[in-house]
DNA sequence: ATCGTATTTGAGTGTTCATTCAAGTTAAAC
DNA sequence: GTTTAACTTGAATGAACACTCAAATACGAT
């Protein structure tokens, strides 16, 4: 077994993740991901594949530590429905913090790939779904706490909170001031608090 | 004056809103643009200029366009309140629908573009403020007609009413059935008629 | 120290990109 | 019918694109 790879796999994916996150597939080039990831072609081809695979990896690793965030919200909390509170407004500070991009990725993904691209489409719809899903698990067990009534529909829910995430997300995308952007997750969190019996 | 263009300016833009609505800037190129708009190069430079400002002028005619038909729905009822909740579930029936693209070409460009393409990411947050304006306007009538409570702020409304367009739209692009969507867009009208006093 | 092999390198591949422009074409004005 | 200026054409431009590969390199095993 000769030599091991002088790149750190989990360190490139990161910073194609920032990369992608930041311009997106197309406005990305090659040479742009050289001076990011500081390999050359012939590594990075070796190493993911094509573009396109490195922008499905990307997409992976983000989709992870954005579904690790969550979790980490909702562990905070015992009750279900005060952590998806939380968690929404935790996203209205988007303004204040340092990101790369303000949008969710896996949303700027499904918006800008067409049918061309279909594996990497495909692949940020099923991460979209992923994230839906553990929202639907979060209004389920806020119902069986008694949080909720059991006439409300958890996949109803959990739908709607997605979709008005990726506005809220969207929306902090525009020029607009930090403060709109918090009353905007604010009123959203409340929407969300209102569903308690 | 010799001379007037082959080519109908009108005709061309809606075929460019089409294309631009589709595939997003980046992965149009100038050939599709010669396909769709059958003009050869020299007569698109000579007519738009750039690819970066025909797309412009292609969010400017999608935007009018938009508005017309947001304008249309609060015509035809006489309350506000109503015309909002219908004009939502109007978008809820997108996977019915045969359109270019199901998100809505402003807010795609708004993901899409980075600071590269300023002049186009500024002109869709613009147009994105033109429709936002328009919705503050109508929460401000409704509220002066009595419908909705004092104490809420038009402001936020159209606020929170244009971030979930966003989000329902966007939504939209995925994977969905028809359903899903219908009864999407429906939670997000109840929301509105429930502001009702 | 030497060997064997996986990794790295960077010049090079052919293609496609947005854009230009000189030459050709056309219709209005007289 | 001639003039004239705007429009149209399409080959040509150089740059940027994703990707390849033969050669150089460096590490683990012996």
């Amino acid at each position: 077994m000769p030599r091991q790879p002088l790149y750190d796999r989990q360190r490139a994916l990161d910073q194609a993740v920032q990369l992608f996150w930041q311009q997106g597939f197309h406005a990305t080039s090659i040479k742009d991901v050289e001076r990011a990831l500081d390999m050359r072609p012939g590594s990075i081809y070796a190493a993911f594949g094509s573009k396109s695979r490195l922008f499905q990896d990307a997409l992976d690793r983000y989709a992870q530590q954005g579904l690790a965030e969550l979790e980490a919200q909702l562990q905070s909390h015992a009750s279900p429905l005060s952590g998806l509170a939380d968690y929404l407004r935790s996203l209205g500070g988007l303004r204040d913090r340092v990101v790369p991009c303000r949008a969710c990725m896996l949303v700027k993904s499904l918006l800008e790939l067409g049918e061309r691209d279909a594996a990497a489409q495909n692949q940020a719809d099923r991460l979209l779904a992923l994230m839906e899903a553990r929202f639907v698990a979060c209004f389920e067990a806020a119902q069986e706490a008694g949080e909720i009534a059991t006439t409300q529909s958890p996949v109803r829910l959990g739908r709607r909170l997605q979709a008005e995430i990726m506005g809220l997300r969207a929306y902090a995308q525009r020029d607009v001031d930090a403060t709109a952007l918090r009353q905007l997750a604010d009123d959203m969190a409340v929407s969300i608090e209102q569903l308690r019996v």
